[in-house]
DNA sequence: TGTTATACATACCACCGGTATGGGGTGGGT
DNA sequence: ACCCACCCCATACCGGTGGTATGTATAACA
């Protein structure tokens, strides 16, 4: 029988979750049934209800550990393009790191399209709200400090700008009409910068 | 023992749409079974797959209802706001219903949440292409051929503006941070009036 | 070294979506 | 007027699902 050391639990944990953001991107939340990922690591259900005490929960750990990465590199990118000339860059910097992310299939699978059906309309939001939403939020409060949008407009500006790069990276993924990361990424950048 | 008249059919067909949408709305789609539905309507489960061979048929039937629903009267008020002086009037009109419905709870949950996660990726693009993107998309064109936006970035924007809308709407349903129905579409407009 | 907590395995459950089959009323043809 | 094929729905049943209760060997710690 197998070592059951804390080192090992954490092993199986982090294959846990391996596991699942495999079979949930290529399957969906729904389609993927706990057996099988216990089936395909060799272990029984078991130790995975001994991890995650619910299949909502376990890909919590899987959405959380995408969205983490994701709000981890883009926050990188806006402080490393921030600039005293130009106002746009650390935003649009940021945003670019999100375009990327909203490009990728597991990213659209899990966070775009499962994440609001598991969680539902209130919990999706409640964690959206810290590690997407807020990015966002802040930097177009920070064009508003600037002058550049009004500042009434900055709630209802930040969230549409969000979802329009939801949209933009559905659209890219699909790879249709000749729409190309610059032509999508140049358009945004346009219709940020023309933002009152 | 019941009446099996062909009216009778219709109806209990009617039923189980509205039934089938009032839980979708409630309790989501994959909490909701096809047991209750029946319950609650007295009928049993071989009425509701004597009518919809599988459950994503009837879910498929709710979500194309509602969506008939919205475009119909987008197009409508789209058609009634056509304007010879103002090229953005039709558009406008069109996009404020759209707002309207993804305020909608029962919009909401069904088609924009519960929606991509039961078709999948490509079923999903697939259905919204001919009911919302297919508009959104023509009132795109229409501005560039007037010359306002690029031609080379219509599709891009398109995209864009459509899920900023939805965007627009769960924010709205939220109801927070003072964001009201006229903040958000005075920002939806002056975004797209920007769009170059 | 003894005790407790941990990390799983095993066995089992209610319920789910879906199917196969049966029956009884309807409605169109003659 | 009669008949019977077809339609509408009920009943019974199935494999598989997420979840639980319990058992047990090992690690962790005193």
């Amino acid at each position: 029988m197998a070592k059951r050391s804390k080192a090992d639990a954490k092993k199986t944990r982090e294959k846990l979750i391996a596991e699942a953001t495999r079979l949930f991107e290529a399957k969906g939340y729904a389609d993927t049934s706990i057996n099988e990922i216990c089936v395909d690591l060799g272990i029984t259900k078991g130790a995975l209800f001994h991890h995650f005490k619910t299949k909502k929960d376990l890909f919590l750990a899987v959405w959380t550990r995408l969205q983490e990465g994701m709000d981890l590199e883009a926050r990188q990118a806006a402080y490393a393009a921030r600039s005293r000339t130009e106002p746009y860059s650390a935003f649009l910097a940021g945003c670019r790191v999100y375009l990327k992310y909203a490009r990728r299939r597991d990213y659209q699978k899990i966070v775009l399209i499962d994440g609001p059906a598991v969680f539902g309309l209130k919990g999706w939001y409640e964690r959206d709200h810290d590690l997407g939403a807020r990015n966002v939020h802040a930097g177009m409060r920070f064009l508003a400090k600037k002058g550049i949008v009004a500042e009434h407009r900055v709630n209802a500006l930040a969230v549409m700008v969000q979802s329009s790069l939801n949209g933009a990276g559905f659209a890219l993924a699909r790879q249709e009409d000749g729409v190309t990361a610059e032509s999508v990424y140049e358009a945004f950048e346009v219709m940020l910068r023309a933002l009152r």
